[in-house]
DNA sequence: TAGATTGTTAATCGATTAACAATC
DNA sequence: TAGATTGTTAATCGATTAACAATC
């Protein structure tokens, strides 16, 4: 009755929130202290309306003639995205993709922070990739109960992606971000990123088969 | 006023296409010659009258009461995602994402084919990575052209992303695959899908915020 | 034949875009 | 003050879902 509910936001919102972001951090890296919606609207090739939309989600508040402070701004965004603290998270599947995603240091701006990789590869269990050891897989659910990790990223192939998505679920991760090309079947209340790169490749195929004809 | 316009497919049902596709390959595998919508909708969890919508773009007809014909299906998406051939790209950024890339089987089941890489680092330069060899990122518009390569695929540190883009629309590619978290600025006519984790990131922090509420 | 399934038209839902009053 | 910009309500657009006749 008395509580509030926080308004759900739309996904595509949330998917535009980091190029703002990142926007907005370079617009304070050139100085500048106040920008318009519209002013966002023209450099992100977006409507002013859906600008104005999508940042009020944070709970900013913009002034009228001036527009919105970029520093609060910013905070406003980072805060609501959870990327002003670290989460810790596990990786399994320690081969090509994997090590990829380990070494990439940019996911701790986006407040994910990848603390070990499993493998059920003998060969490259004992092994550190990129500062981080890889850890046999059955060691995962004691170790993610352990150091309570809500992540779990998986980069394996396709067939071993469900067994990856179990031994995450037993573990009692609770988001999962999948890049191998299959749906996992999980529980209800398991949070799914799937990366699909089958997807985004067949809208490049088409839109490409579009321009050329 | 004779032509038939092609119906263009939303970007939803075309992103889906895949999913059908190895859910069919599957089926294929197991020796199953008919499969209703019905039945897709229950194991993909959709919808049947969505379905229905997705496979009609591809210009498959199904047989009342009966379904459609597994290998016939399976081919009209092929044909429809140009994935019953295999299209050259050439690759910028050999970095470990690059490789990463470089070294993925899987590509080639989707019509890529990934033939070269380019980076301006000279210590990466005459390499070969997964077979593949590295070349100076200024041969590439001279190289694109002759080759009458169309699809690119963006793999260096946002810094760059916009100079690989720019050498690449002067090679002549018409198609970008964008892994760097940038938004490129290019010419009207050019087909970009960035692959942007940063967004799927941000989905994943706030379901999850909201799923441990 | 009866019933399951397709194909298609209509209804719903949600996101984007337009319009405009409030404000500094 | 005048005018640019915000915040919000209404209109539009497109995708999803529901309803149902046609069909094997």
């Amino acid at each position: 009755m008395s509580v509030v509910p926080i308004k759900k936001a739309p996904e595509p919102t949330i998917r535009r929130l980091p190029d703002y972001y990142h926007y907005l951090k370079w617009m304070q890296s050139n100085g500048r202290e106040v920008v318009s919606c519209t002013h966002i609207a023209r450099d992100l090739d977006l409507d002013p309306t859906q600008v104005r939309k999508d940042l009020a989600v944070t709970g900013i508040r913009g002034k009228p003639k001036v527009g919105y402070l970029v520093t609060p701004l910013i905070e406003s965004i980072e805060n609501f995205l959870g990327w002003n603290n670290l989460t810790d998270a596990f990786l399994v599947g320690a081969g090509s993709l994997g090590t990829a995603l380990l070494g990439y240091q940019g996911f701790k701006q986006y407040g994910l922070n990848i603390v070990a990789a499993f493998d059920k590869d003998k060969r490259k269990i004992g092994k550190k990739i990129h500062g981080k050891e890889v850890l046999p897989l059955d060691k995962l659910p004691g170790l993610a109960e352990r150091m309570h990790i809500l992540i779990g990223v998986i980069s394996v192939p396709a067939e071993s992606a469900q067994a990856a998505a179990d031994v995450m679920v037993e573990g009692g991760i609770r988001a999962i971000w999948n890049f191998a090309p299959v749906s996992l079947d999980l529980p209800e209340d398991m949070v799914v990123q799937n990366e699909n790169l089958a997807s985004s490749l067949a809208v490049l195929s088409r839109q490409l088969a579009e321009a050329v004809k």
